[in-house]
DNA sequence: CCAAACAGACTAATCGGTCTGTTTAAAATA
DNA sequence: TATTTTAAACAGACCGATTAGTCTGTTTGG
């Protein structure tokens, strides 16, 4: 792995290969020519498919968090709540261009999160690391008076969170982002205090 | 197919095991031994696989859509805002008791959609059927006053059901359905009239 | 010179699907 | 009603393709 490939690409690579076709439907074929690895390097590498699969996952994991918590960082002049929809609507609008990848922590909790006990930890796991990163951005938009000051914090990051993984879902099968924006509008403009 | 299988019990049987595993994750072998059939007899009564999926989300289409029909109907004393709290929480409630299972439309949806066009069709199409059956009982939510009535009906199942699929989703991973409950009962509470 | 990186043929298991029969039930004939 | 005919239902061995993973070398960089 140090002479010809790196394994940050490598994974990245991955990554793309199981959010656009899952899991399953990837082969270890598909990976080493995708990579430009042959079986050899990539079992010197990697301890099997599954263990490929869940370095994958911790590095989603990690540059995902690291990315919300930038974009939704305290940034002057802009609303809280405006940054949270932006982001949003951001991951939706980009659906189109990244063949309607979604999320991986999502598509991993779908297709395995009830059949793999290690891919439903680290996917677990995952999901509370992104409401993590998004509840600070939610509290100041309560603080700010945009969003209902009413209930937790994290409780509507969640809520915010599931409903975009619910619009991520059903885009891939649409094959459009144009409702899912409409959908995540909506919950936007119901969560406005009135 | 006539003389030793039900073809309606067949169909039911491969749409739990689709459910709970996924389609790929899914062989003929183990759906003949679920079934009780041989190959014989199973490829005498389908195509193919991917042609008994479309059986199986044909049927849970027409039985989902029946389900929610029935349940959604006007009742009298019972406000249409409890009724859909109702049918929400216990298709959340139910997720332990079936494996969590989930809903087969966005199962696929997640699984399927972005790369399979049949199945991407007919699970659009399945989603389109559930928010015309949600949606007569969302109006009559807004015209009793518990449910926001400045926005489009359509549009706010559309938004119900979507964080439905995102909390289920994660319930697969969780194994649990009581943060996903949680999720559910603050997305009403944002839509009640204020 | 040595250990790690790599190449790729190979394996056993499983995949969806086919093919050749055999059974069966009902229609046609007597 | 009894017998024959026929096509659909069924059984399950078998098929080529593909699966994840292994193993025996060979290359490579320190």
């Amino acid at each position: 792995m140090n002479v010809k490939h790196d394994k940050e690409k490598v994974v990245q690579i991955g990554l793309n290969l199981f959010c656009s076709k899952g899991y399953t439907n990837v082969g270890l074929d598909e990976i080493c020519s995708a990579t430009g690895m042959t079986k050899g390097a990539f079992y010197n590498a990697f301890e099997s498919k599954e263990n490929f699969l869940l370095e994958t996952l911790a590095r989603f994991d990690k540059s995902n968090t690291e990315r919300i918590n930038t974009v939704l960082a305290p940034k002057k002049g802009v609303k809280a709540v405006d940054q949270l929809f932006e982001f949003y609507s951001y991951m939706i609008k980009v659906q189109p261009k990244v063949n309607f990848m979604g999320c991986m922590v999502n598509n991993m909790m779908s297709e395995l999160g009830a059949i793999n006990e290690n891919v439903a930890h680290v996917t677990s796991k995952g999901f509370e690391n992104i409401i993590n990163a998004v509840e600070p951005c939610v509290q100041r938009a309560q603080h700010e008076g945009d969003i209902n000051p009413d209930y937790d914090s994290k409780e509507m990051a969640t809520l915010l969170h599931s409903t975009f993984y619910g619009v991520l879902t059903r885009a891939k099968s649409l094959g459009s982002n144009k409702k899912g924006l409409k959908t995540m509008e909506l919950l936007f403009t119901n969560l406005k205090t009135k």
